[in-house]
DNA sequence: CTTCAATTGGAGTGAACGCTACAGCAATGA
DNA sequence: TCATTGCTGTAGCGTTCACTCCAATTGAAG
């Protein structure tokens, strides 16, 4: 079991490096976008020459995208809803949207990040942006699902409607936050996000369901 | 009436000039950001050399803020609560929040710029990205004003929070829009969750009411 | 016509940018 | 031992950056 792949890990440094310099690069692609984020920068902060970061990655268009791809699973984690046992589907969902809450709070890196990239309109798009998009459409999936579970009398458009206010507040919400910084409960802010669609979910369905 | 002000307007070239540059500006830096905006471009763009830029702006952050500070008004504007006349509370709020998108959807740069200015985290904080959360914060109150008019049993606190809610969800709502292009009807998503947070507050005065 | 201030045009500054070339070095496999 | 591989260090390439200098132009005022 000590050389079955001859191929791998002959050096660690080599990807520990790699994650000294994305950690440097999402920090700082976090705080300045995709144009303020310079090579120059991420080099001096992770420790390790130009020569390095681009010998990890192909240019810095990769380097961005290579920093969201990372954040991905780290993300989607938090975006589990509790199960039954966790109380009433109110519950749940005010649970599940703290836990995001929470996660941004504590990395809120990774969506500065793809916010700013997704609101640049430049002449090539970055390869960032369209994989920070497809994450966002996957969240986006996911609110459905939780919707149409809580919910199953709700018809698929009306779900896919109000998910994709739900994910579009949120991103918002985050936005106050980074603006007022502690001033505003994040989580709180989140609860009530939560409640506010999940009741608007109830009405609606009730609506259509008496019509029948 | 033809010279009691013998200093002004000399020349018409040099303000027509700065409102090209404006719009150049506000142009670039709405698709950019703050460090995509260059100074060449919008030179290109509006067709006058760099030092006429300088001549008309002390610098860069000058000229981003000035780019702010113009949209102020037609901003605002925007913002008007229709009278008494217009129809139940709930119409009118609703028409506001129309009105506001429909804005939106014709001069999306100064909103994406702002955006991104206030994502933005550098060291020496642009000028621009003060004067865009000031415009924010008056929005906020404003909506304030119109949650405790219409609903006057709410508790300022209350109001407060609710308008802070609004706010960044409309926000959260334009990146919708500016993701999605078309594909998203925004002054339709404006006008649900204008309705939502009316009901929202109709909800949570009634209950705070019924206590005493 | 002369004067003068308001602008424009163009050339140019040093610094920072993204990125590359290449030598050097430490560990591995033969 | 020695060539190979994986990664680092240095130096520097061409380009673009924000910004400046200053001569030329233009219309109004005296």
């Amino acid at each position: 079991m000590t050389k079955p792949q001859p191929t791998r890990k002959k050096r660690a440094n080599g990807v520990e490096s790699r994650q000294r310099i994305l950690d440097a690069a999402v920090e700082i692609s976090g705080e300045r976008g995709y144009e303020g984020t310079s090579i120059a920068a991420v080099s001096a902060k992770c420790g390790l020459p130009a020569s390095s970061i681009y010998w990890h990655f192909k240019d810095k268009d990769d380097l961005i995208a290579a920093v969201i791809e990372r954040s991905f699973e780290t993300w989607l984690a938090a975006l589990e809803l509790p199960g039954e046992e966790a109380g009433t589907p109110l519950e749940r969902v005010t649970a599940m949207a703290a836990n995001v809450a929470k996660s941004l709070v504590d990395e809120p890196d990774f969506l500065r990040l793809g916010l700013m990239l997704a609101l640049e309109r430049r002449p090539v798009e970055p390869r960032g942006r369209t994989v920070f998009l497809d994450v966002r459409e996957v969240t986006r999936q996911k609110i459905t699902e939780v919707i149409t579970l809580l919910i199953p009398d709700m018809d698929e458009d009306t779900a896919r409607t109000l998910a994709v206010y739900a994910v579009a507040c949120a991103d918002g919400l985050f936005i106050q936050r980074e603006i007022t910084g502690d001033g505003v409960d994040l989580v709180a802010m989140f609860e009530l996000h939560a409640q506010l669609v999940y009741e608007a979910a109830l009405r609606t369905a009730a609506r259509s369901g008496n019509h029948d």
